[in-house]
DNA sequence: TCCTTGACGGAGA
DNA sequence: ATCTCCGCCAAGG
């Protein structure tokens, strides 16, 4: 069974309430929206993200502070470049999630 | 229907 | 740091 909608706009808010210059993983973002373990679900979701989607789907990576793309594709570039251009700084292929790691909710 | 493949992740070895 | 293995689960062959 496929997550149910509300499930789905649990994590489109989630993921449009990550700040610029900050970065969240997949498992985290379903842990967010309620949704433990459920990783690939979020990753899925993104994936059917329409191509001029307004939804800062480029600062999700995954829990090893990398890209989830192959380095010598385009889909890698394109979420660099647009994660670099937040002020998000590379070391080698990786990210200090020590960081850029966003913390949820606690910043209030 | 079974098998494989993923924008995943944690635990071990 | 690297490499399996194992949950998880929708999609496509």
């Amino acid at each position: 069974m496929a997550l149910d909608e509300l499930s789905r706009q649990k994590v489109w808010q989630i993921v449009a309430a990550i700040p610029a210059g900050k970065v969240a993983s997949y498992g985290q973002v379903a842990e967010l929206a309620g949704l433990p373990r459920q990783a690939r679900a979020v990753g899925r979701m993104m994936g059917q993200l329409p191509k001029d989607s307004r939804l800062p789907w480029f600062r999700v990576i995954n829990a090893q502070g990398r890209i989830s793309f192959a380095l010598d594709s385009d889909g890698y570039k394109r979420q660099r470049q647009r994660l670099e251009a937040d002020g998000v700084e590379f070391i080698g292929e990786r990210i200090n999630l020590k960081v850029y790691r966003w913390d949820g909710l606690a910043e209030n």
